[in-house]
DNA sequence: GTAGGTGCAAAGAGTTTGCATACGC
DNA sequence: GCGTATGCAAACTCTTTGCACCTAC
């Protein structure tokens, strides 16, 4: 796992066991985690690993754009997952929860259209879709 | 405001100060409140209304469709608006908070594309510009 | 009169912070 | 060795809940 080593050296963070742990556990989840997902996952392999340190860790390794934080519509809880270059848009299962990561935006260029209608300069957007996937809405 | 004690008993509630309250402060924002701005409110003008109340009527007016939830990306509070009919996106300014309601969707037919190509049934979708108004964006 | 609504206070969830200790470099 | 990172516990914010009282119908 020398690529996190390296990867927080070239962010200016010290390589510690924490970090590590964080984003190991969010490359293995191949997904969302929240920051008690990753310290139960921490619990659970004998890791000594504070809650409270998670948050620190995740919102210093979002800061470096390591990770990105989701919010997902009418949830309490911040998601995390370890951050692509691509933007991406969700499809979220009501059901079951589960999260389709779908590399297509179709909204480019209604993003200019948006911009210039109403003299916004548009740093992000989001498009998630809610609904039930193909084995919640089976029966 | 005959019109939300109508609103309100064709919903098959009672007629109630806090809820008229609630109802009356959403059309006055003309946007996005949260409980305690609602709460506030009430202090402000010395009216009698607990915030446990605001919560509770807020969730029964989600309930019967009379009020939106929406949870703004990475905010940690829920945003309620009086429902309208139409679906909209919004447009969200980084620096000063405001929020553009857009009519137009440019989703809809993608959204086909969605569910066939990932077999969802899509239920509801999200499409939201955070930027900075033409305001924040000057100098 | 009765079922449902409300206020208050306390509990719960999720997250942040202060401080003493431990560790990376 | 120095400065940052961590663990722990306590604080904080937002929201929910239990219970006694009150009010719409």
């Amino acid at each position: 796992m020398k690529k996190y080593e390296t990867w927080l050296k070239n962010s200016e963070l010290k390589v510690t066991k924490p970090r590590l742990f964080v984003l190991e556990a969010l490359e293995q989840a191949e997904g969302f985690l929240t920051a008690d997902d990753i310290y139960t996952s921490a619990i659970e392999q004998s890791v000594d690993l504070s809650l409270s340190t998670v948050y620190r860790v995740l919102e210093q390794l979002t800061h470096k754009h390591m990770v990105s934080p989701l919010t997902l519509e009418n949830q309490v809880r911040t998601v995390y997952e370890l951050a692509h270059d691509k933007h991406a848009h969700h499809l979220i299962c009501l059901s079951c929860g589960k999260v389709i990561h779908m590399q297509h935006c179709p909204v480019r260029a209604y993003k200019d259209k948006v911009e210039t209608d109403h003299g916004f300069k548009i740093e992000k957007h989001t498009l998630d879709f809610y609904g039930y996937c193909a084995d919640c809405s089976e029966g």
